[in-house]
Order: structure tokens, then C-alpha cells, then sequence
DNA sequence: CGCTCGTTTGATTGTGATCAACGCTAGTGG
DNA sequence: CCACTAGCGTTGATCACAATCAAACGAGCG
């Protein structure tokens, strides 16, 4: 099933009968309040498993939109849940998986609980560079985010005025370059991850999924 | 293996060899800055299922400390991907408690990015509500939560003044009423669902396992 | 009784939201 | 090729909510 940038590919209160594998392109999984802020749970690229239901098992407890062009496998969840008991090392691999999805949101609540701006920004950059490079081979120091800073701010509760400030701040600080939109070249990597109050090999083994 | 109040089960950092599930008390997982905040993750309570460990499966990526006295069944990994894998009635059950928690996590999230210091407070008191009535037969309307008011704000990301302004906020428009130390009185709910911009029955579905 | 821990209240400060205006770039149609 | 528009980013001014600082209070406990 293909998707294309700015398109929905599912209503958060609506029937989920599937579970996603994304194929090429990013995925936007949101929230929203009844006044139209939004915020933005978490962001699935290649390689990702986005499973929309919540406790009940039918029913999607968020907005699944695409940042991107792309596509995914949309697995009928009945099939789905039979793969899982069928094959242990998948049923393994996907349980790891959670562990890390678990861990990411705990290291972005951490932060959005009791961290300032350019410590949720900085974490953010750190998290989108490893996530980045474990499916691409590139260098974890220049990608681009097929975001806005609107989307960015949604993402780690600040404003897009905001977002915009703190970015040129750590440009000023030589902290990162930023040619064009969103297209981000990490300078000194040791001052982002100070900022984010992150250590890299450290946040790494939590946050990355073992390749088995 | 019993714990006693104030006691710490598990640290940060640790390596974690046992996944644990809660007999008698709370629990509570939390994540500290080198500063010394730290943000509460999450509660756990009698029936929930605990594991410490993070992407590598080894390595504990919180703190779980005790709030009250009480026990826990450690069970080693190894046993329990074990029944895991030789129960599909359990895996699917954990599956969904699994998902239930993500939702937990997801509707907080939105909340700590999003939402004034009264949306928070109240979303939370809701999610106590409903988490003790599934483990007690109490009402939803009357219950004790053992922790600080501290502790309360590190849960929603405030700092304990700001807790106790708001908490008395509500007590003065009748919403809630407090007579013990976080002994609480939910007077009306439907104010205090509107204040947390949350449907009860909604968001019971989302967050609430189902009884299998 | 005096201690400690948690709550309460007031005063002040600071970070980030909001409002508003402008610039830049890309896309559109004449 | 040039208006014209729309969306995004940038910047400044002001405002509001919550953090911090500080002090007093109250309950439980040795």
C-alpha cells in the first residue's frame, strides 16, 4: 500500500485492522486536542512496525499520517498475531523492539517533563542521527528531516517559534549547520550530546534495536 | 522477593536479569538527570508486569523504587521468554497489556507537550481512578495514591508547588476534595474529564487492558 | 517536646507561548 | 518572463504560566 506526503493513513478512533511495516518513507504518528494542537508521539521510517490499536485491540488510539512519499505492508492483524505465535525469533525480535520503542519514549518524557528547549532539540537531532544511520549507511553527522519545525516543535511540546530560535542558537554556537530546510550537519557531536544530556554509546544500547 | 517503602529495586544502569511482576504494592520507574531531577515514568501496581530492560535486553534503563511496602515475582529472562513462547494465550495477553501501556504513555505524552498544569494533574488523577477500580473493587470516586506531592509532579512534569497550587485549585471549585494526605475524592468527574480533555468511556478502552 | 518531612502560601523570576510583521522560495497562471 | 500566492522560516515585542526562593505551618514520631 502506498501513501503520499501530507496524506493520512489512518484516524485515530477508527477501526485498525492492520498492522504496518513501513517500506520506504517516513510515517507521523499524532494526537491531537479538541483545539487543534497536536502532538506528535512518534515518527516510523523503513523498517518499522507501527501497530495503530490500543488496549482493546481494535480500535487506533492515534493519527497516522506520511511526512513522506512511500509505502508500507499492511499486515491483517489476525495474520499478524498468528506469524508472531508461529515463529519465536520473530516474537523475539519484536519484543526487543518494544523495548527500544520503550525506551525512546522514556528518554523523550524525561525530557519533556523536566528539560529545556535546547535539551529537547538536541536530544531529538541525537535520536533522528542514530535512527537514521542504522537504516542508511550514512554518517551519523549530516541527514536531512523531511519535517517542518512546526512538526519538529510538535514532537518535543515547544512551538515552531521556538524551534526555529533554539536551531539558529546552536548554529551560533557552532553546534550544528544548517544549509537548507531541515538538512542538518552535526559540527561538534560531544557539545549536542552535553546539551542532551546524553552519553552516545551509552543512549545507543538502549534506544537502537539489536540487528540479529 | 518482598520490598520495603522508599527502598530501590533496580537501578539505573544495573544489568537486569529478572522481569517482574507486581504481588502486593507500587512500584515506581523513573529515570533521573545528572542534576538530580528525575521524571517518573510510570506506576506499577498489583498485576502489572515489569521489565527493566531496554534495546539490548540486558541492560536496566530505570530506576524502579518501592512507594510503599510490598512484593514481587522476579522471574528470570530466560523463563519467561520461555513461557512466552509456549503459551500463545499469554503472549497475546501481553501483547495487549503492552499496548495498553504504550496508549498510557502516548496520552501523557501528549498532555506533558501540550497541556496547562491543570490538564495534567487532572489526566492523571483519572488514570489512577481507573487503574486502582480494575485491580479494586473501589469506587472510581474515592481513593489514596501512596506518594508526594513531589512525586505527583515528577509523574506530570511540575515541580511539587505548582502541584499543590493546583490540586487546591480543584478542591476550591468543588472538583475534587483532599481530607488525608493525597486521599482523594473525586466530586465531579465529568468537570474533572473535562479539565483532562478526556472522554471516560474512550479513554477506558485505550488504556485499560481487557480481562481475558 | 522538638524533630523531620511534607504541604501551604506569598513574592519574584524566567522560559517559552503568543502575536505580529517581514522575507524567502517554490509553485502557478497569465 | 513576470506578477501573484502560499507555505515556511526568521525576528522582535509582549504576555502568561510555571519554576524558584523563602518562610511558615501541621502532622507524625522518637
Amino acid at each position: 500500500m502506498t501513501f503520499r506526503k501530507g496524506g493520512t493513513v489512518q484516524f485515530e478512533g477508527d477501526k485498525s485492522r492492520s498492522v504496518y511495516c513501513v517500506l520506504e518513507g517516513w510515517l507521523v504518528m499524532s494526537k491531537a486536542l479538541s483545539d487543534g494542537q497536536n502532538q506528535i508521539i512518534d515518527f516510523a521510517m523503513p523498517g518499522d512496525i507501527v501497530d495503530p490499536a490500543g488496549a482493546d485491540g481494535r480500535t487506533s488510539v492515534m493519527n497516522i499520517g506520511a511526512l513522506t512519499d512511500g509505502s508500507v505492508a499492511a499486515m491483517p492483524r489476525r495474520i499478524w498475531t498468528q506469524m508472531i505465535n508461529t515463529w519465536p525469533t520473530l516474537q523475539r525480535r519484536v519484543y526487543l523492539t518494544q523495548a527500544a520503542k520503550q525506551a525512546r519514549y522514556n528518554e523523550r518524557l524525561l525530557r519533556l517533563g523536566k528539560g529545556p528547549a535546547d535539551m529537547r532539540i538536541a536530544y531529538a537531532l541525537l535520536e533522528f542521527a542514530m535512527r537514521l544511520r542504522a537504516i542508511k549507511k550514512d554518517s551519523v553527522s549530516e541527514f536531512r528531516i523531511p519535517m517542518t519545525q512546526q512538526q519538529l516543535g510538535d514532537y518535543v511540546g515547544l512551538c515552531s517559534v521556538h524551534v526555529c530560535r533554539t536551531l539558529r542558537r546552536l548554529m551560533r554556537n557552532g553546534i550544528i549547520d544548517m544549509r537548507k530546510q531541515m538538512h542538518i550537519k552535526v559540527l561538534d557531536l560531544d557539545a549536542l550530546g552535553e546539551l542532551a544530556r546524553a552519553e552516545h554509546e551509552g543512549l545507543k544500547n538502549e534506544i537502537m534495536p539489536i540487528r540479529l
